[in-house]
RNA sequence: GCCAACUUGGCUCAGUGGUAGAGCAGUGCUUUCGUAAAGCACAGGUCCCGGGUUCGAAUCCCGGAGUUGGCUCCA
């Protein structure tokens, strides 16, 4: 006889030995909801292990993020075991659980391809449904070493597992070293997807074996993992590269070259006008424009490192005039030697410089993806060159500034201070100031963020912020690095009060990251759905009939008189027609004018995510929508449901 | 870069060895219509590129490119 003590001080009594099914009912009856495993002192464990103890525990449910894990993790199992019979000798290397599922790397004797997959859910839910116990077993080190003699993936998961005891779970015939814990049947699985599958290595790494990664998901009840499939169609629904070319907004071209971005006109005119808001927003905070050049010599990359450190990613060099050129990769070297030309003194600092720079970098072909990861890119760069003892308040301006950019776009966002990696330069002295100033200003600002240890980059540490997008989505967006490194390569100094040279502290930092990376996340952020201020049409007026044509020209000039970009629809074509393609096209404004409305000076209003809005009057709606794109105000409606969450 | 799949008209796609198709978009004509698709006609294709097998290749084989899904990577 022995008790589980309950956190609310509830014993539950057991006769031990019991089957585990009876100890996971049992706990479930008494709990109310269905019991996975459970936390003793805060270790996870199975449920069985609870039969020697007689302490205080807190069972895991499957609404836990840590309930979630042990029952994908144990949906790794249940799916190895389902290869396993339809793919007999298939070895398995590694099977965790992942964010918004699991996967099992497997090395089957024959390919195993996407028809396979269906077959393969079946199989699973008939071992899901067959609810056999999850069954731990112990061996010594030497004896697992034995019975797996002919698994290199098992010997190899032996070697690096700690301790002397390897344990095992076996499901019916289906055994697997493991770690635990484990829910204690198959039947606690729930509603199960395989999702897809690919090539991984073991280990990640390219010199061994290719294996066979299978993705699948699963979710307590049907519905949940109804959802989940839901957003994932929403997500697919939203893809920048869908919408860019429904809406004709970029392009790249096989002659042009991979990853290589073509604006076309929609897309430019969205980027020029987040180029101005950028640039808006920097002159008013004392910033000060630059341009370099968008090539340079050898020379000035030898000296900042990045040819020693990251030639890889560098383009080849060009000889002009015997002298190797090399095209640019980072803007940074161009904005220090602007300050180099010249002395300066404590008295001018800061300098906030920035410059929408255009940088190329070899990514490897695989990684590219649509404008989010690409080989030619505008950063939105800025360096800012001050006295240490501005660090905190120019911190402080830039996080300033994110937010606003961050606000006026409809992202929220999170950050992460990182700190001091294991291969570093700098002195203890300068980490520590630079690290202490970036957390006071978090501290101040009373912005909620997460340590990385161990995240800053060599040559300092930073603030990372990521953005959450309308679904949700986590982004990686605008970051601000300390540097000590470029100002010593490059001796960047100012005169201090005492007349002596000093270091400048470098601040380097982006807010949107790239054009090209930014833009393509907002087209998902917004679904294509774009604020008016960025919408590539604003206006379209659609006539009813040819009598209307007349009246629609004289609302054109006016909004082109208050700048904004329209478009006549005098075709012969139907109402409904036209309306179906401005919908389609995403313009977010659609007047509608026949006799009607030619007669009383109106235009019927339909706005895009809203509907039919009824008529107005020209005269009064016309500085509305100039004052909405002034204020460069967010769509009428969030672009998603979760916007506000 | 690695593994796999894919690549057919501007777009989305059908076509598995016998000489290329649909819908949408486009052009012309007709229609003048009230909130998500009017009608008719016309035009449009080196079937990604190169090589091979075959009497014959969009289709089969080899090589290359690009794209996609992953892996690795993203200062």
């Amino acid at each position: 006889m022995f008790n589980i003590t309950l956190p609310d001080g509830k014993k539950i009594p057991f006769d031990a030995p019991l089957p585990l099914g009876e100890v996971a009912g049992k706990i479930s009856r008494d709990l109310g909801k269905k019991a996975l495993a459970a936390k003793v002192d805060g270790q996870l464990r199975d449920l069985t292990s609870l039969i020697d103890h007689d302490a205080a525990v807190t069972f895991v449910t499957p609404d836990t993020p840590e309930g979630l894990d042990i029952m994908r993790h144990s949906g790794s199992h249940v799916l190895a075991e389902a290869i396993l019979t339809l793919f007999p000798g298939t070895k398995f290397a590694y099977g965790p659980a992942v964010e918004d599922g699991f996967y099992y790397d497997v090395d089957a004797p024959n390919p195993i391809t996407a028809e396979d997959l269906p077959k393969i859910e079946k199989a699973m839910q008939k071992i899901i449904k067959a609810n056999r116990p999850f069954v731990r077993r112990e061996l010594s080190r030497a004896e697992a070493k034995a019975k797996y003699a002919a698994d290199e993936y098992k010997l190899d998961n032996i070697e690096r597992a700690e301790g002397d005891i390897i344990s095992f779970y076996e499901q019916g015939e289906f055994s697997d070293l493991c770690r635990g814990p484990h829910v204690p049947s198959a039947g606690k699985i729930g509603a199960v997807k395989v999702m897809s599958l690919a090539g991984a290595y073991w280990h990640g790494d390219a010199t061994k074996k290719q294996l066979t990664r299978i993705y699948a998901t699963s979710f307590p009840t049907q519905e949940e993992l109804q959802a989940h499939l839901t957003k994932l169609e929403e997500a697919k629904r939203r893809d920048h590269r869908v919408i860019g070319k429904q809406m004709d907004l970029f392009s790249t071209e096989p002659d042009v070259g991979p990853g290589l971005i073509l604006w076309h006109p929609n897309g430019a005119v969205i980027r020029h006008e987040v180029e101005a808001f950028w640039k808006e927003e920097h002159l008013k905070r004392g910033y000060q424009l630059l341009y370099t050049p968008h090539i340079a010599s050898e020379e000035i990359y030898k000296r900042s490192g990045h040819l020693e450190n990251y030639g890889d990613m560098m383009y080849n060099s060009m000889d002009i005039d015997g002298s190797p050129y090399r095209v640019k990769p980072m803007n940074c070297p161009g904005h220090i030697l602007i300050y180099n030309a010249n002395v300066h003194s404590y008295r001018e600092l800061p300098f906030r410089w920035c410059e929408l720079g255009t940088v190329y970098r070899y990514e490897p072909s695989g990684t590219l993806h649509g404008m989010l990861r690409v080989r030619g890119f505008t950063q939105d760069d800025s360096h800012i060159f001050c006295t240490p003892d501005q660090v905190e308040a120019e911190i402080n301006g830039i996080l300033d500034l994110m937010d606003h950019m961050m606000r006026t776009f409809g992202y929220t966002y999170k950050a992460f201070l990182a700190t001091r990696p294991a291969k570093s330069i700098g002195t203890d002295a300068q980490w520590e100031m630079a690290t202490n100033a970036l957390e006071a200003v978090l501290k101040r600002r009373n912005m909620p963020y997460e340590v990385d240890n161990g995240g800053g980059v060599f040559y300092g540490p930073k603030i990372d912020i990521k953005l959450v997008d309308a679904l949700g989505r986590e982004w990686q967006g605008p970051t601000t690095q300390l540097d000590f490194n470029l100002p010593e390569r490059f001796k960047v100094e100012y005169v201090g009060k005492d007349n002596e040279r000093h270091k400048v502290v470098m601040l380097h930092r982006t807010v949107l990251g790239s054009m090209e990376r930014f833009i393509g996340g907002l087209i998902e952020h917004f679904a294509g759905d774009f604020p008016l201020w960025l919408a590539p049409q604003q206006v379209r007026v659609l006539t009813v009939t040819d009598a209307a044509i007349d009246y629609g020209r004289e609302i054109m000039a006016k909004l082109r008189e208050l700048g904004l970009r329209c478009h006549l629809d005098d075709r012969g074509d139907k109402i409904g027609a036209k309306i179906r393609e401005g919908e389609l096209a995403r313009v977010p404004v659609l007047l509608v004018i026949g006799e009607k409305e030619k007669e009383a000076g109106e235009a019927a209003v339909r706005r895009r995510l809203l509907g039919d809005l009824g008529s107005r009057k020209v005269a009064e709606l016309l500085p509305e929508l100039a004052a909405e794109i002034r204020e460069r105000r967010l769509p009428p409606k969030p672009a998603g449901k979760t916007a506000e969450a």
